[in-house]
DNA sequence: GCTCACACGTGACAC
DNA sequence: TGTGTCACGTGTGAG
């Protein structure tokens, strides 16, 4: 179907028909020859060199380069490929069960629904109360529903933010927990009232 | 510095020179005409299909593919491979804060092993002691070292237990805590003494 | 008709 | 010396 003719393809070519653009696109036409010039042939060179320039880009970005040519860039850019897209996997599956443990340890969403009522009929609001003592202490006033593990899970939240509880008075009412606590800071934090407040007021509405 | 000759270059092709390499691989220098075949016409040949098949599996491990031809294989491979670049990036930047605030709870282990001597050096011993107040209650002094969440999770595993602190105190000296409780039994439930104690001091020692 | 993308065969060049 | 790679100009089919 193609190449179907018999004919003699005859090219001339003179001395100075190197690479360069200008002088071939000038005497594309007005040949002293016949019309041989194909009519793409600069199309054609233009389409040639946007491959090479994108294959250079394409070499660019690469890190890994082993060798210079056409076949060894698409190989590269395979072999690169295949290594970001196993990072990606690897880091993001490290960072689902990153985040999974640290759920683990905020968690524990799982029990009691009781004594609730029992808090409410005594006319007990729930509260919270942060003073400051000194530079590094707060004194914390908290009042709360009374459920299992809730103290259990006070203590857990505030350590895993950090916050050191010194002395505790954990006292049982019906219905509710009434904790009192020295807060301790370290020397250079800043300690702000409504940031501890805030956060204790957080951790009880998320129990 | 190329293309010096002035000669005629001549091709001869006839009708069946179609892409079919086995025939064409025949029929290589064995023709009825001159020898006017290139030597690496079949390893250019090759290197062509190398190439083509790359480009193909280029493509083939891409999953944002816009258009079949070449050069939007290679746009398409630039765009995805900045495109995980970017993923990468912007992952284990997450993954290092999340290791940086999860290193913040574990460098309190320098405080503990600091702590454990301070208690020692002080001269305080780990104690357990339980008292029976009446027939539903128990009184429990317990000395351990200061462990950041060490608390926390004596309380927890109390709670796992099915064992009720009523009012608990609890005092931090340098290196130790001091917690003294009331437990709370329900009524019917058999109150051993020795049975609380050994798994206190389990919990304990667990830790 | 035209444009675009591709495959082809070939000479030049480097190692 | 060959062996591999590249750019070139061209033919050709699809849209």
């Amino acid at each position: 179907m193609e190449h179907e003719h018999e004919d003699w393809l005859c090219v001339t070519i003179e001395e100075n028909d190197c690479s360069s653009q200008s002088m071939s696109r000038k005497r594309n036409y007005d040949d002293n020859t016949r019309e041989f010039k194909s009519k793409n042939l600069e199309v054609e060179r233009r389409r040639r060199e946007k491959l090479s320039r994108r294959l250079l880009m394409l070499r660019s970005i690469n890190p890994i380069i082993t060798n210079m040519n056409r076949g060894t860039i698409i190989v590269d850019a395979i072999t690169y490929i295949e290594k970001l897209q196993d990072e990606v996997q690897s880091l993001s599956q490290q960072l689902h069960q990153m985040e999974a443990t640290s759920e683990e340890t905020a968690e524990t969403k799982i029990d009691e629904i009781e004594a609730v009522e029992d808090m409410k009929n005594w006319g007990i609001q729930a509260e919270v109360i942060v003073a400051q003592i000194d530079e590094n202490k707060l004194w914390v006033k908290i009042i709360i529903e009374k459920k299992r593990g809730s103290f259990s899970k006070l203590m857990e939240t505030l350590n895993y933010f950090g916050i050191e509880l010194i002395d505790t008075n954990l006292t049982t009412t019906k219905g509710a927990f009434l904790i009192t606590s020295c807060i301790q800071v370290k020397d250079g934090e800043r300690l702000q009232i409504n940031q501890i407040k805030n956060l204790l007021e957080d951790i009880i509405n998320d129990m």
